[in-house]
DNA sequence: GCTAGCACTCCCATCACAAGAGTGCTAAGG
DNA sequence: CCTTAGCACTCTTGTGATGGGAGTGCTAGC
C-alpha cells in the first residue's frame, strides 16, 4: 500500500470517524462532527473533507444520505498511522499481573487465564494455541504397561512439555522387558532432538528400535502441528456487538472462532514477527473474514517455546486498547515462561 | 409428574404437533393437521383435542390465531411416552464406526471425534468432557528438573491417565537427589489410592514427603475436578437455527454452552445413570435455559473412569434422532476405553 | 363424541406519508 | 486554492391505516 498524503485536519477528521463509530456503531455525519469537536471550520468544509477521504477509500456511506463509516481500508490506515499507543492503565495492568501471581504455576492455568483476561478487558473473544516447542530434545523417557498389550509412552521434553502415545502390541510383553528398553532408550536419546535421532536409532532393535521410531515420530508431529489445544473464552460478549445481531454475520465470527485451521493458516505469519499484528478483514489473504478483525501476538520464549494468542472480534473495534492488552498479556507470559524455561540449558 | 391419561388420538395429535413444529419451527394448526395426515376425523374435532392438549399444559399458541406449538411439558411427555426408538441408521452407524477406528488410539483423539461426529449427527452442539478416574491408584511418579528450583513431577494413575504438576523449590535441588526421592516413593506408593496414602506418608520426611504431599493433593483434586477439559463443536450450526436470531436467545445457549459450571453442576445427576438423559429447559432446576435442551449421557468404564458427552440445542430439536447419536457415541466410546482400560488389574 | 358453520381475533405485508439526517453542488468570499 | 452558506435532493425510519389470511372458540345439530 502507498504512503497515503493527507492534511492534518483530515487525518484528525479520519480519525475522530473511527473514534466516534467505534463508540456508537452508527454512521457519523459531517454536522455532528463540526457540533462536537472544534476543528475551528464548518460542517460544510469538514463534509468536503470526508468526500475527500471517501475518494481515498478510507470512509464509505451505507446509502446516499447516512453519515461516514470507515473501510477496512481506513481502519488500517489509522492502525498504521494515527492510532494512539494506549498501553494498559496502571491500575488494570496491576490487577492482571497479581491474577496471574496467584495462579499456579502451570502453562494450562496461564493460558486459561490469559484468555480469560484478554476477553474482559478488550470487547472480543480471546483465543490462545498451547505452546510448540521449537526444535525439541527429548530429556526423559518412561513406558508403562496399562493393558497385556498397551504400553502407554509418556516423553518428557526438555522444555517441560509432556507428550504421551499409546502403544500398541501384537503380544503381550513384560514389565521388565519395558523397563530395560527404556533404560536403553533413555541412556541413548536425552538430549537428542529429532535431527539426531535416526542415526541413534541404528543401533537399536527390536522392540526399543520399535519405540524409538515412535519417539521420532511424535517428535517430528509435536515440531509440525501447530497446537494440540485450542484455548478461548467470550464468544458470549463479542456476539453481542450490534454487528453480530444477523444471522450469517453471527456464523461467520464462529466459524473463524472455532475453526483450527485458520490459526494453523495464519500462525507463521504471527510467529514470524514480535510485536502485536493487527488483521483487518483477513487482509485480503484469509478466508471469508468480512468485518472481522484479529489482534494477535506470539508469546514464549524465543527458539524454544511459543505460541499464540490473541482476540477475535468486529472491524468496529477499539485497536489502541485492544493492541495494549495483548501485548501486555503476551509480555506478561514471555516472562513467567523465561522463568521457567528461559536462562538455564 | 403424575402420569397423564390421553385417549389415543390425542397422544397421536401431539406426537403430529412436536414433529411438525420441529421440522419446520411454525406453528401447526387443526387444518394443516387434518388436511396432511388422514385422522379419519375433520379439523374441528382436531381443533377440540387441540383445545385438550392446551389444557393439559403440553401446547401454547403464542397469540389467539396462530397455530398451537408444544410447551416444554409436551416435550417431556413425548420424549417419556411417545418418542420412537430411533437408533442412528446402519450405513450412519458403520461411517461413524469406522472413523473410530481410524483415529489413533488415544483419549484425546476420540472426544474430539465424538463431538464432530454428535454434532454432525445432529442439529445441535456438541460437547465432551475429558474423562475423569474414579478412586484413581497411583502405578507409577517421574520426578523431572526443569531449571535449577523447578521440577516436574508427572504421576501416571492406573487408568493411563497422566498428571502433571510443576514444584517450586526453595533451593536447587540435584539430579541425584530427585532419583532417590523418586525411587523411594515409587517403592511405596504405587499402587495406592487417596485413601491409603497419608498413612503412608507417615515414613517420609524432607523432600520425599513434600512430593508425597503434592501427591496426595493432586489425586484429590483429580477426583473432585469434573474435568480439565471440556471438548465442544458445532457451536455455529445450532446458531443457524431460526429460534437464535435474536440477541438474548444467543447470549443465553453460547453460555451454556461455554460455562463450564453449568456441566458442573449437572455432573452428578448425569453420572449416576446410565442411560441417556434429556434435560428440557433445564427441568427447572437448572439456570436460565429457557428454550434449551441437552441430551447427555455419560461414558466410561464403570467405577474406573467416566466423563459427560452430549448435545446442546434448542427445545424444538429431533429428540428421537438425536438421543440415538448420543447414545451410539457413548457406547462406542464405551467399547474403546474397555479395550484400554476395562479388563485387567 | 363428532361435525359444520361462523364470527372473531390477531398477525403480517403493503402502502402512503411525513420527519429527519445527511449529502452534493453551486456560488460567493478570503 | 481553501472555506463557507445555502439549498435541493436522496434515502432511511417511524407511524398509521388497510386488507388478507390463518386459526381459533363457540354453538347447534347429528
Amino acid at each position: 500500500m502507498t504512503e497515503l498524503q493527507l492534511s492534518q485536519r483530515r487525518k484528525q477528521v479520519l480519525q475522530i470517524v473511527i473514534q466516534e463509530y467505534v463508540e456508537n456503531a452508527q454512521p457519523v455525519g459531517s454536522q455532528s462532527i463540526a457540533k462536537k469537536y472544534d476543528l475551528g471550520v464548518s460542517a460544510a468544509t469538514i463534509r468536503n473533507d470526508l468526500a475527500a477521504l471517501e475518494k481515498a477509500g478510507l470512509l464509505t456511506h451505507p446509502h446516499t444520505s447516512a453519515g461516514r463509516i470507515p473501510t477496512d481500508g481506513g481502519y488500517r490506515y489509522f492502525v498504521a498511522n494515527l492510532m494512539a499507543h494506549t498501553d494498559l492503565p496502571s491500575h488494570e495492568r496491576h490487577m492482571i499481573r497479581h491474577q496471574f501471581h496467584q495462579a499456579r504455576r502451570e502453562i494450562d492455568q496461564w493460558l486459561r487465564l490469559s484468555t480469560a483476561v484478554l476477553a474482559k478487558a478488550s470487547t472480543g473473544a480471546a483465543l490462545a494455541t498451547s505452546p510448540r516447542s521449537i526444535s525439541s530434545r527429548v530429556k526423559h523417557l518412561e513406558l508403562i504397561g496399562i493393558q497385556d498389550t498397551v504400553v502407554l509412552l509418556v516423553l518428557v521434553l526438555a522444555t517441560g512439555t509432556l507428550k504421551q502415545q499409546l502403544i500398541n502390541l501384537e503380544q503381550p510383553i513384560f514389565q521388565e522387558e519395558l523397563s530395560r528398553a527404556s533404560n536403553q532408550l533413555n541412556g541413548e536419546i536425552s538430549g537428542a532432538t529429532a535431527a539426531d535421532l535416526p542415526e541413534k536409532l541404528e543401533e537399536f532393535t527390536g522392540f526399543a528400535r520399535e519405540v524409538g521410531e515412535i519417539v521420532l515420530n511424535t517428535l517430528l508431529q509435536s515440531e509440525e502441528q501447530i497446537t494440540d489445544r485450542v484455548y478461548r473464552h467470550g464468544l458470549a460478549q463479542v456476539l453481542a456487538e450490534p454487528e453480530f445481531t444477523d444471522g450469517p454475520q453471527v456464523s461467520r465470527i464462529v466459524e473463524v472462532f472455532e475453526q483450527r485451521t485458520l490459526l494453523q493458516e495464519i500462525y507463521d505469519d504471527v510467529m514470524e514477527l514480535s510485536d502485536v499484528q493487527v488483521m483487518i478483514a483477513g487482509e485480503g489473504r484469509f478466508g471469508d473474514m468480512q468485518d472481522i478483525s484479529l489482534v494477535l501476538s506470539r508469546y514464549g520464549v524465543p527458539d524454544r517455546v511459543g505460541g499464540l494468542l490473541g482476540v477475535v472480534g468486529p472491524m468496529r473495534m477499539p485497536y489502541g486498547r485492544t493492541v495494549g492488552a495483548v501485548r501486555y498479556v503476551a509480555t506478561l507470559l514471555n516472562e513467567l515462561m523465561h522463568q521457567l524455561y528461559g536462562p538455564s540449558r
